[in-house]
DNA sequence: CAACATTGTAACCTATTTGGTTACATATTT
DNA sequence: AAATATGTAACCAAATAGGTTACAATGTTG
């Protein structure tokens, strides 16, 4: 269990690819095939990574879609801890 | 890259889970505070497991819910592989 | 067999999410 | 100053997550 609020992986694809890459949200989104205001309330940690989104990234950037998708799992999950009450979850032993 | 068709999670909760502490639908429905309707989506395999049913699934069998996530997340992939259509993704290199 | 428990599913509903377009104002570069 | 890049608002549409109620079809068991 994660102490400390783990990164939207748009900041990942902002500080280590788009920066790498010198590519703008403008041109990415194009390269991507989606529109610029999705692509940058993604950098700016606005929306997810779907698993669409995660296989366009991850062909573009010869990733592994995985690498998208499970640090959006971290990010959800950290942030679903704070707010999802299980007081009420009845343990099954 | 897997090579077959990975199980839904909700399989797994049917099979590894429900069998062993024999519960019924209509029971654990129940204890994880969901309707009994959109539990019986999940074992048949018809919806997702969300963020916040794992999180309920973990405290009521003392799991993580990472097991339940990264199974769906496996599952949808998958199945993400066999409709996406990325042959207008440009490459970044 | 009769009674009961369990299940799938249809019909319906609501709120949220994902993604799009267009337009405009603000930065930021050159 | 001109050109580029960005955030965001106002829209919109389709899909998703989850709920309720009701009913028919199973299983199970005294």
């Amino acid at each position: 269990m994660e102490m400390f609020n783990p990164p939207h992986p748009g900041e990942t694809l902002k500080e280590l690819y788009m920066k790498d890459y010198n590519l703008t949200i403008a041109k990415l989104a194009l390269m991507l095939g989606i529109s610029r205001k999705h692509l940058s309330n993604i950098v700016n940690c606005k929306v997810p990574i779907s698993t669409e989104i995660a296989l366009k990234l991850a062909k573009c950037f010869n990733t592994t879609p995985e690498i998208w998708l499970r640090e959006q799992l971290a990010y959800d999950l950290w942030h679903a801890r704070q707010t999802v009450n299980l007081d009420d979850v009845k343990v099954a032993f």
